[in-house]
DNA sequence: TATTGTTATACTCTATAACTATA
DNA sequence: TATAGTTATAGAGTATAACAATA
């Protein structure tokens, strides 16, 4: 994973882009804790969206939605497969593939992590009234607009570019 | 590293939590490709700036102001002074200690991560206009306060709670 | 030959814990 | 004995690449 630290900031406080990757960072840790509480991972969970968004989709369709690497979505089908969410089912007309459905177990996970994500929602814009967590969720999804960003999916997902990897500690 | 995905979304778009999410880690790999144009990953930027604010620190001081274990910090401290922007001085009250200073080079260095880091602030906040460039900061403030962030401080720079580590991949 | 899924290997990064020197 | 700093080891997690089955 990688840390950033704005470096350049004033008295008046720290720099939107900073406070963004504070509170990003935060809103992931306590998003995995929500999952933890159901024995999951973020990843988990973002493959079982995908399924329920896309049921009998192929797991290299999965992959490249969430920008995962085929041999970490093979061993994240296995696990959900085991624990009985996801099943895999031979595709008749191109043996090769195996069409991805939750389970009616795995649906009703569906269920408790929507429930989970709403309270998520919650816990990290306590603070703020109604008409602020509005005007926050307008001027987030300029900004995701802005930044390429894909509804539903997250940039953690993707193979981080090799750009910030030259060195040390980068994609953390 | 962790990689949260909001799985409860209605049609209007993702939770405030996800697009924070979402943002804060567009955020940090920008913040990254920004350090990596001087050779520094966010880790070395943070470290710089905790020994400009604080000079003559020890690096149990800077590990535990940032959160970092110490053994990282002699490991990144090492490369800071091999390449010549921090020395480490003996105290001679007491011989344990390692004062943290920048050199010239040093200070000259944090010049220039101040101008990269306003801007990465324009790039991730390119698309709003001041007025609302302004009206996010004061939100994002009011929920860095209430999520218990220490300013200049990056939460991914402390160890992460095992709460959420039960599991694969939860803190990336 | 190309593609899906799978497995195995190697590598990177981190945390843990030992070790030294001072106190 | 306790603490600062350092070094070494082991573990977790990932990406890479090899492999089998099918097209």
């Amino acid at each position: 994973m990688v840390f950033a630290v704005s470096a350049a900031n004033q008295d008046p406080g720290d720099s939107v882009a900073f406070l963004l990757s504070q509170l990003g960072h935060r809103a992931t840790i306590l998003f995995a804790e929500e999952m933890a509480t159901v024995d999951l991972t973020p990843p988990h969970a973002g493959i079982l969206r995908a399924i329920a968004e896309n049921p009998g989709a192929s797991q290299q369709a999965i992959a490249r939605q969430l920008g995962l690497l085929p041999s970490r979505v093979v061993a994240f089908v296995d696990e959900l497969e085991d624990r009985g969410y996801v099943e895999r089912r031979r595709n008749p007309e191109d043996r090769r593939l195996h069409a991805l459905h939750l389970t009616a177990s795995g649906k009703k996970l569906m269920g408790k992590i929507a429930t989970l994500a709403r309270q998520h929602d919650r816990r990290v814009t306590a603070g703020l009234d109604p008409s602020q967590r509005d005007t926050l969720r307008e001027l987030l999804t300029i900004l995701a607009r802005e930044n390429g960003l894909t509804p539903h999916v997250h940039p953690g997902f993707r193979t981080l570019g090799r750009g910030a990897n030259s060195r040390s500690t980068p994609a953390g």
